[in-house]
DNA sequence: CTCTTTATGGATATCATGTATCCAGAATAT
DNA sequence: ATATTCTGGATACATGATATCCATAAAGAG
């Protein structure tokens, strides 16, 4: 129940674009800046190529934009790209049906937290959080 | 950003002792009757008695049975019996500092969604996933 | 007291997956 | 042509979830 390192570079490379959304971005700048291993970058770059939500461009000069309006890019978007299908439980198998033969009770529960973690990540733009002044690396647990 | 097995295991573990509040429950019945590898219970089970959560019984006619009613046991109480304490975010160092020397965008989106999550995880109980019928084992992804 | 049942505690193994690295190749600007 | 940068696949490494084993202690039954 954590968010993956993964995830968060791919919001750190891309809250680092939208910052200057005109300009391309090389790998090396967005590695460097970032803080992010060069090799690693390159897979989640990928991701984020393939979902649409950032454009590359190959040789000198070349790099990433973004791909859409920050204001059109979700959370939501992101974290499916580098995660997948949002799923908080897996517990059916492939037909979707659970191996207990029996009620399962704690279904609803975790759907309403998947359903409320998925309003707040769908709500919440990349806009949103560049314009967020963001509280220097401080979070209330609780 | 999943729910482990553990805690499925505890969750339902609880569950079924919930059922017959009164009678004592061995590991041995709780395992066969949840599909719950005998050894690897033992441990959760162990966590779940420091928690004051369930209490057990050595000996012959041992088991467990809960320590607070049903409507006392939140699954926030589980959760952190199991997991320790709810922190979806792990990007701060021993004090609490974000490495970046920069601002964090992302880090008021987490809060907010793992606000909204303790808050259901705190509001559900055992009693009433015990009341929940619980749809057969299907849930919508969204 | 002895025997059986059951939980406890520690050590260790297994496995999955997140994280990271390496490299050869294709695209493209100068 | 050459240097730059992304692409794609293969593979290694690290960590933590999951599982297994066993020796011990507690406690009820005879």
């Amino acid at each position: 129940m954590q968010v993956t390192k993964t995830l968060d570079y791919a919001v750190r490379s891309l809250t680092y674009i939208g910052h200057e959304p005109i300009v391309k971005h090389s790998m090396k700048e967005i590695s460097e800046h970032q803080h992010i291993p060069l090799n690693y970058l390159a897979k989640i770059m990928r991701r984020l190529v393939k979902k649409g939500i950032v454009r590359s461009m190959v040789g000198p000069y070349g790099g990433y934009t973004l791909r859409k309006a920050p204001g059109d890019i979700s959370l939501r978007d992101i974290y499916e790209a580098i995660e997948g299908e949002i799923r908080i439980v897996d517990c059916m198998d492939g037909n979707g049906i659970c191996q207990l033969h029996e009620a399962c009770p704690q279904l609803p529960v975790w759907d309403r937290v998947q359903l409320s973690m998925v309003k707040i990540l769908e709500e919440t733009t990349l806009e949103q959080m560049l314009s967020d002044r963001g509280i220097r690396g401080f979070t209330r647990v609780n």
